[in-house]
RNA sequence: GCGUCUGUAGCUCAGCUGGAUAGAGCAACGGACUUCUAAUCCGUAGGCCGCAGGUUCGAAUCCUGCCAGACGCGCCA
């Protein structure tokens, strides 16, 4: 697999102006990180700004640039290298870099851009996790996502990923819904309605609870009596879960999502006793207020809980124990927790926590905090009913997709099929266009829109793409690359954009940042669409056809790769 | 009260490891289908980049203060 290498003209650059001033005595690298990619086309392709370099070498900037132009050969590479102002202006030879892209693109078909770099190493994900006997709605849908999208991007830099779903199968809400089931409910109203049955039973306690308390000291009963082991509260409990990881399964199947574990906070119950006393042993615990906390003052936090005064763990405890599990089985080079942002501050605590102790892997754990979504502004809230479910979301969009193409497309194979892999391409990608980190509003408008930077717009393109391969009869085995057939500006533009993609899908890992291969999949197909305007790609000139439909198929193939890591498929006809 | 995050065009957002005239999509208006799928493309209009200072040759980007919103801050997860 030749995939560690790419074309990289910062390189080559960095390189060249290094040998040209070797009196700056900067290293290849620091004038790597100096160069940019100019605003405007007419400025070339890359920038050396050289007000840094004046500083160092006590002279005019623009001189500085006049005397680099002058002094640097261009080829092959570049077709001109322009002193404009202070700016250092390289302009890419097209044909070489057409051919070089092109060729890699060729030769790694869908691999492309992806890397060595993880050595088989391995990336633990905790994503997704909803809780049983809860509606799974759409305020799961990024972790889910996110998650899954960070899976597939670190597998293709070749980490070695364990997808985790952290399961909510644990604690006093199970008391709760017991409770509540044996007041109100029958086994007959649950087998027929599932998890709508468990939430009205939810909803039900937390009304009554709140004329008769007495209610919530029954609920504590019931969960003790699951803790204890009572048979009776044990398979209630079992069932409640098989019928919500039957619906869950459900939404990960349209999703298309699978889990490589999942364990949830219930496999932890008997790994707790022995971080408790780990603490204690290492002299972090203090009681305070009659709870077992670890004081952080420190480090300017408020203090991690422990043990509630009555003896019983809390959520940090069992990421704790999950993690120092997690350790030891995966032996991970990097744990990844995706959860809302409102967790910040009890991940970075109890990320401090198994700092202090002395486990030097504690840097490894990364928190990768998304946005809240609400509902018209308001919070989502399964008891208030205010929620919208991922399933009910997820088969509107497909049922829109197929009304859609049975009025453009009446005429396509598979229409169910192709409806499923668009509407939940739109979903998927409606959450995964934006930076994690921002709030989102949920509105049913903008989740089933299929119009501009959307899902659907770049399956359409790669569909597109795929619809003029088939009509040339395109194989790649007697394709032929013709760089030199590629120079209208539509066509150089998409081979810019081409080049980019390997850089695109290393910053989004790095940076734990899905969208930023999202944005970068709008460009492309954006740009590969004004090139279907303005060229016609299945034209009389053998030569030039064959050309261009390299540069089709190379287009069909990075958008597939992108959408893939993002989750998302691409059908070839929609 | 303390802390974290967010604030860019009417709306949703890119750009934020400082660099050349601030970019998209939606909505509005005007164009392009007998030609490879118009879920497309092109054009017009639309901006004291929350406000005020500071650092710098240069600030949407960094620092400080303020304003607005979201979230968090001990026995839920």
């Amino acid at each position: 697999m030749q995939t560690n290498s790419y074309l990289d003209y910062k390189e080559i650059i960095a390189e060249t102006v290094g040998k040209v001033l070797p009196e700056t005595g900067l290293e290849k690298q620091a004038i790597y990180a100096l160069l940019e990619y100019p605003p405007d086309e007419k400025l070339g392709d890359l920038a050396l700004p050289c007000f840094q370099l004046s500083k160092i070498l006590k002279k005019a900037p623009h001189l500085i640039a006049q005397e680099l132009a002058a002094k640097i050969d261009p080829a092959p590479y570049f077709e001109a290298v322009k002193a404009t102002g202070p700016y250092l202006n390289f302009y890419v030879a097209p044909v070489p870099l057409a051919r070089e892209v092109l060729a890699k693109i060729m030769t790694c078909g869908s691999n492309y851009g992806a890397r060595a770099i993880g050595g088989g190493e391995k990336i633990v994900i905790d994503f997704s996790a909803p809780n049983i006997a809860k509606p799974f709605h759409v305020g799961h849908l990024s972790s889910t996502v996110i998650g899954n999208a960070l899976y597939k991007i670190f597998e293709f830099l070749g980490y070695n990923c364990v997808g985790i779903n952290h399961l909510g199968d644990w604690g006093t809400q199970f008391g709760k819904l017991i409770t509540a089931y044996k007041k109100w409910g029958s086994a007959e109203a649950v087998e027929r309605d599932l998890i709508k049955e468990l939430q009205r039973l939810y909803v039900k306690f937390h009304d009554e609870a709140e004329q008769d308390p007495a209610l919530e000291d029954e609920a504590r009963a019931w969960f003790q009596k699951i803790e204890d082991g009572d048979d009776e509260a044990l398979s209630l409990w079992r069932w409640f879960k098989e019928i919500s990881l039957a619906e869950f399964q459900r939404v990960y199947d349209l999703l298309e999502i699978a889990f490589d574990s999942m364990a949830g906070e219930s496999f932890y119950n008997d790994k707790i006793d022995a971080v408790v006393n780990e603490l204690k042993e290492k002299q972090l615990l203090v009681e305070s207020d009659g709870a077992a906390i670890v004081n952080l003052d420190e480090y300017e936090m408020p203090p991690c809980l422990i043990l509630k005064k009555d003896g019983s763990s809390l959520y940090a405890t069992r990421d704790i124990a999950a993690a120092l599990y997690r350790k030891k089985t995966y032996n991970f080079v990097k744990a990844l927790y995706v959860t809302g942002v409102a967790q910040s501050l009890h991940f970075k605590q109890w990320f401090k926590v198994v700092e202090l102790m002395g486990y030097a892997w504690a840097k490894d754990l990364v928190h990768i905090p998304f946005g809240l979504v609400s509902l018209e502004g308001e919070k989502l809230s399964t008891r208030k009913g205010r929620v919208v479910l991922l399933e009910d979301l997820l088969r509107t969009a497909i049922e829109k997709t197929l009304a859609i193409i049975n009025e453009k497309n009446p005429g396509l194979a598979r229409k169910e099929e192709v409806a499923q892999m668009v509407g939940v391409g739109a979903v998927v990608f409606g959450a995964l266009s934006v930076n994690r980190i921002k709030d989102v509003t949920f509105s049913w408008e903008e989740a089933l829109s299929f119009e501009g930077e959307t899902g659907p717009y770049l399956q359409y393109t790669h569909a597109r793409a795929c619809s003029i391969l088939r009509k040339a009869g395109f194989s790649l085995e007697k394709a032929v690359l013709a760089p030199e057939k590629l120079n209208e500006p539509a066509a150089l533009r998409v081979v810019k954009t081409l080049y980019l993609f390997p850089e695109k899908v290393l910053s989004a890992a790095n940076e734990y940042e899905p969208s930023i291969i999202s944005r970068y999949l709008i460009d492309l197909a954006h740009d590969f669409n004004g090139f279907y305007h303005e060229c016609q790609v299945l034209v009389d000139d053998p030569g030039l056809q064959q050309a261009r439909l390299v540069l089709v198929w190379a287009v069909k193939t990075v958008l597939a790769t992108g959408l893939g890591l993002l989750g998302i498929k691409a059908p070839e006809q929609m």
